[in-house]
DNA sequence: TATATTTAATCGTGTAAAACGATTTATTTC
DNA sequence: GAAATAAATCGTTTTACACGATTAAATATA
């Protein structure tokens, strides 16, 4: 049994769902039914009924699922507390589109800085081109993204959420009177998206 | 950051030695060196100062380390709660002599084999010297020892019968023609006495 | 002081574990 | 019945890990 596992299993057991959980993992489908199987087979026992194509846990899967979420803490534990039991201090350089930042970072912000009221925090726009170039030189060290997926070595990538893109029109325009609009639908259309930049 | 590595790191600070480590462990010496290393690089710090050939734990280590007890304890709890209390599952490492082991074994094997097919037993050989430590680290179960007294605190110690020791010599032998026989006569001969390893 | 021994680090090599992509199978949805 | 979805399976490739030999440094011993 090793943390990789458990964590694999946890994210399966949040989703209940083997491909949204190798998703989100970053790791193909097939290697996430490999971890769980490795899992089954140590312990001796189902952590999943898989009837069909439906996933449920099963009761020792709650079971570990409770002991997989405490280990997770600790071990986050483990990392602020070993590593720096004093106060943090520094700067921290993200860079975040405004669309995001005004809707997700006065929580997230409210929070940090109460456990670490000494680091400050630099918000700053780039243009979207130059961002690998800055997260390599260090320049900046964060970025959030609105994107589905990026994959940069030296870099370290995690999805945190998936946002629904929703289409807006007045009350007045054609599109309105459509049940459901197609993509189709939207040629010769103007449209206007949100860019990160 | 994972299981193996944690226990690594764990069996190193209790003997502040690799090498006993490995041995321990059963792998290289150049193994429980890489491992630690990868810890180190890790969590950005020193677990382990090596003075010399002298290893002495880190502040920082000191406390990983009742993290790595804490989660070991959590993760034999795991294997006990989730695979269910019913019948006991597991395995045992006894150290036993196999002159002892080839007499007496046998029944208690086959009889407790009855009452508990899961429990794997594994019998292994160890240095006497050893034998002190192996118990407390947890690395041995149990041991059945040919010796009068034994006394180690955390460790229970029960005496389960006594050998008669049985002096034989051939019958050209001069003690051949002795009614007794006392340990002064023992004097300058030359005897093969069992060793416990 | 010279020599032997002990101990951890390092390096190159081989093996075992793990991730991947493609495919298959079973189930659900339309 | 056809299409879509989801997990299992299989073969391949990549990566991680353990090993043994060696080196370097520090002690112990002669």
């Amino acid at each position: 049994m090793e943390f990789r596992q458990l964590r694999t299993f946890r994210v399966v057991a949040d989703h209940l769902s083997f491909s949204r959980a190798a998703e989100q993992l970053f790791m193909a489908q097939s290697s996430v039914s490999a971890q769980i199987r490795s899992l089954e087979t140590e312990l001796d026992l189902k952590l999943f009924d898989r009837i069909g194509r439906r996933v449920l846990i099963t009761d020792a899967g709650l079971k570990l699922y409770e002991y997989a979420r405490r280990i997770e803490e600790m071990t986050d534990e483990i990392r602020s507390e070993v590593t720096g039991a004093k106060d943090v201090r520094g700067a921290l350089t993200i860079r975040i589109p405004e669309t995001l930042a005004s809707v997700y970072m006065p929580e997230v912000v409210e929070r940090f800085y109460g456990d670490n009221p000494r680091v400050k925090l630099n918000f700053i726009n780039c243009s979207d081109l130059q961002l690998r170039e800055e997260l390599n030189s260090g320049r900046i060290d964060l970025a959030f993204l609105l994107t589905d997926a990026i994959h940069m070595k030296e870099v370290n990538v995690r999805m945190l959420r998936s946002e629904g893109l929703v289409l807006v029109a007045g009350p007045a325009h054609s599109l309105s009177r459509q049940k459901k609009v197609m993509p189709d639908d939207l040629h010769r259309q103007t449209v206007m998206f949100p860019r990160t930049d």
